[in-house]
DNA sequence: TTCGCAACGAAATAATATAACATTACCTTA
DNA sequence: TAAGGTAATGTTATATTATTTCGTTGCGAA
């Protein structure tokens, strides 16, 4: 403490300013290693359902992405969809947003963790966070309890840096 | 760290041993505290569900709550149980558990907190702690984005140490 | 009293998720 | 390559959770 926080910049909540093609492909192109190396299959229709939870850093429901489905592809029904989504999530490659009921994009799906959200209540954008301080706090209480963890939700409403200034001048 | 780490208990996770009539006659007592001192309206209604939701340390789905209502009350319309789950979550006498989708009494109501919840899988108690040390890393990390927080939403799924015990002998 | 508003009732429907079973595709191995 | 097993997908139906809309009631303030 005592320095000049040094402010962390969050890729979701830049607004449109990166190149998200560039996320989906990199996203597609992890995944498609990280399968080859666990012997999963990613077949089409899971990376399909992948790239439409990419389309952005928000966070999209089960049936957004059945809808979009369907637009290429004929007809699908939901547990289509839920099937892949159970697929992505296990193997890391979606989180569950569970305030939302939706579905968003791991942009580190090699390392095994779940997955820390701030998530803006204007534009939509969720930002992984990850941050080892919480998890230890979190599982340091556990322990005192004798709990024993499974599983973490942490997800914060709020508002982005951007949405913020926007508010601020109507 | 170095010191034996005094155990924490849980009063939800102690199995049947306390007096759950007691918790519920303190939450509702409390809630008749509170409303009157905020001049807000605590109706026979609200305090019914309330109650309802109070009926165990698990929590409990917005139909079932209805279902419960039903029963002495003639019918109830779904919008009935929301409306009055809404009031006790706008003033802190109950929350929501995002990832069951259901409602848990808040057995310390008074002071403004998001809550932090250790779940059991197994007997489906869910546990208030409310971890200073928590919030603090979660708020700090958000600052450190910009990111304005307006709610926090905490969730640990795993085993309660009683369920522990009884998943060892088989 | 009557006006206004918060609370509640009622009907319909939206949104999210799963169950159950049939079919297809793919891999193994005999 | 043909047979058989298993993972993946298709299909239909239904369960579960939540909201919209509008009408009615009840209560307090002017």
């Amino acid at each position: 403490m005592g320095g000049k926080a040094r402010r962390t910049s969050l890729l979701p909540f830049d607004g449109k300013r990166h190149d998200h093609e560039l996320c989906i492909e990199k996203a597609l192109s992890e995944a498609e290693r990280l399968c080859a190396q666990r012997g999963a299959r990613l077949t089409e229709l899971r990376k399909r359902v992948l790239a439409l939870v990419w389309t952005s850093h928000s966070p999209v429901g089960a049936y957004d992405v059945l809808a979009r489905l369907s637009e290429g592809h004929g007809r699908a029904a939901p547990p289509t969809v839920y099937r892949a989504l159970e697929f992505l999530l296990e193997h890391g490659l979606v989180h569950r947003i569970e305030s939302l009921n939706a579905f968003v994009g791991c942009p580190h799906p090699s390392a095994n963790h779940s997955g820390q959200f701030l998530i803006c209540r204007d534009c939509g954008a969720a930002a992984e966070m990850d941050v080892r301080a919480v998890d230890k706090a979190i599982s340091a209480q556990a322990a005192a309890c004798g709990f024993a963890v499974e599983g973490k939700t942490v997800e914060v409403r709020g508002l982005c840096p951007a949405c913020q200034s926007a508010a601020a001048k109507p």
